[in-house]
DNA sequence: GCCAACGTTGGC
DNA sequence: GCCAACGTTGGC
């Protein structure tokens, strides 16, 4: 069998930081997380692909809207827990852990940015345009990033 | 299988 | 508060 290529994989993780912001990842034990309450298929099938060691910009929804920190992928994907509480909000009913619906990684903060890196500066700028994030209406709370992409987005947060 | 109604996300 | 863009649900 032939080795499977070098992979380095980017994505993206939107949160809201009033509900887990990157500095709550920051200073959580090990500055690591799991990732859990996806409940949309694309991003589910996203979570899977993931791989330790990939790279996460660490984004910002909400009021003030942007890429506030670096992550990269701890553990790859394993049943979210919450799918079988009928406590939680992600609760469903459907789910068997025999064949679990939903998944979760866990993500660790490597690096806090400079500066927050706002949305409307990433929108304008050119070399980022066709990011998932800038499409019109996007709301996939888990996005792959191209390396150009990624490499732009860091260099951002250097400048100024 | 189609589609209308509804709910959610999230920017502005 | 408004609205765009979906995803889901459920009737038929």
């Amino acid at each position: 069998m032939p080795k499977e290529p070098a992979r380095t994989a980017h994505w993206l993780l939107k949160s809201e930081p009033s509900t887990f912001s990157f500095d709550d990842l920051w200073r959580a034990k090990g500055r690591t997380t799991g990732w859990n309450g996806v409940r949309n298929y694309q991003a589910r099938n996203f979570l899977r692909d993931m791989r330790v060691g990939d790279g996460v910009l660490y984004y910002h929804s909400g009021d003030e809207p942007g890429v506030a920190g670096i992550a990269q992928i701890a553990a790859v994907a394993y049943p979210d827990p919450t799918q079988f509480d009928p406590q939680d909000d992600g609760y469903d009913a459907a789910s068997t852990r025999d064949e679990p619906r939903w998944y979760q990684v866990d993500v660790r903060a490597v690096e806090k940015l400079p500066r927050l890196v706002p949305l409307a500066e990433l929108r304008a700028d050119r070399a980022l345009a066709g990011m998932e994030l800038l499409r019109r209406g996007s709301r996939l709370s888990v996005q792959p990033v191209l390396v150009a992409h990624w490499d732009r987005v860091r260099a951002l947060a250097q400048a100024r």
